[in-house]
DNA sequence: TTTCACCGTTCAGCACATTGTCAGGAAACG
DNA sequence: CGTTTCCTGACAATGTGCTGAACGGTGAAA
């Protein structure tokens, strides 16, 4: 999926962007309007994060001019707590959705899924895997042979990571990533806890053991 | 698209009634509670355009009214710069939103085309849940075991997100926007508060538990 | 008017789920 | 065989959700 991110504060920009590279997902970020402007020029996203409090220009404009061209490029717009005409305003022009930030990167993920989904109007977004197991990414929930299956939030942090990757090996030190948000080394064998506690509710074979390495979810 | 509009300026009302034919809606239009009555009982129309300062009694009481009666047409309320309670008033009273006069008369087209959107999105107006629990969402009615249950306003307006997504994890924060229409992020144990009432109400397991993220209801 | 019932909200305490860690055992590998 | 890597049961500390109680506000009834 084609992202355009659209922010001025480089922190969250770069946070934003590494969480959804890591999701597989193609992203381009621009830090102003008239970058923006060019970019969209360009290429065909597929959506549109837009930050409305930018530097040169409001970004709502910008989404009321791709609308008044006639593009229905789903967008989720970027708010501050406090900014809560910006937000009916955006909704108003156009956009699909808002975040309040701070937000919860997993947050965005679920947003960015639904957004797109409801644009494509394919509902059910299901990731079938081995042993009768079937994953709803953008819902967060997983069943087995039909039954819901409970994830605490760090088991789904890990295995989401794994199933937005199928058949590709992820290192331990990519899945400690999924579970504490930046660096912080941890020396300790949680995630192999983590497979454990996975395994033992999807069942044995889902997840391999790459030895040396990491771990895999077949597609 | 049926539209009737209450309203007592008629400069207004007739600048909103040309936009809303230029558009192509068909809009009846009524200048007092007493009319819009009548109206609404002749007609079923697929939005009501409600101003809630009418001069022969509150409008809000009319909204009340009908919701009683178990419509659920759309309502969007038109108040002016200084009432601010009465836009809480009637999003309690069931307004779906509401526009600040003056108003672009573009921004109240956006409104009503997303207003009427979030209707027509729902497909199945009758859901099954488990538990003996039906839901009729455009009716706003919940039955268990056959037996009517009386959800209040806070209550519905949570079910409701649910039930419109079934199987799908929403976290508190979603459903937190439900609650209070935009913005103003109260912190609080509220949503939880709903649930365990309405888990009184409807029995135990019509919503699940997602821990550290939110509820879900199963289709 | 007063009274009453109900609704929305907040809070505090309890119960229990989750988490990170460790240690001992199992399995893979040379 | 030894070594390395991985698996998993157990545990204490922490975190999170649930729910009864209480309070102020609002509308309806008397």
């Amino acid at each position: 999926m084609r992202i355009l991110l659209v922010e001025d504060e480089l922190m969250l920009a770069d946070a934003v962007r590494d969480h959804l590279l890591a999701s597989g997902e193609a992203v381009d970020h621009s830090a102003s309007v008239v970058d923006a402007e060019i970019m969209l020029r360009g290429t065909n996203y597929d959506v549109l994060l837009l930050d409305l409090n930018l530097p040169d220009g409001k970004g709502l404009d910008l989404l009321r001019d791709l609308r008044r061209q006639g593009s229905a490029t789903p967008c989720i717009i970027l708010t501050a707590q406090d900014q809560i005409s910006d937000r009916i305003e955006g909704l108003n022009a156009g956009a699909d959705d808002y975040l309040v930030k701070p937000f919860d990167l997993n947050e965005l993920s679920a947003r960015l899924a639904a957004v797109s989904r409801r644009y494509s109007g394919n509902p059910n977004p299901f990731v079938e895997l081995e042993g009768g197991v079937e994953v709803d990414l953008a819902g967060r929930s997983v069943l087995r042979d039909g039954e819901h299956i409970d994830l605490t939030s760090r088991e789904w942090a890990l295995f989401d990571q794994m199933v937005k990757r199928p058949g590709q090996t992820l290192s331990k030190r990519q899945l400690e990533e999924a579970l504490y948000e930046f660096g912080a080394e941890i020396e300790s064998n949680t995630v192999e806890v983590y497979v454990s506690r996975l395994r033992r509710k999807l069942g044995r074979d889902v997840i391999k053991t790459v030895r040396g390495v990491g771990y895999r979810v077949e597609g």
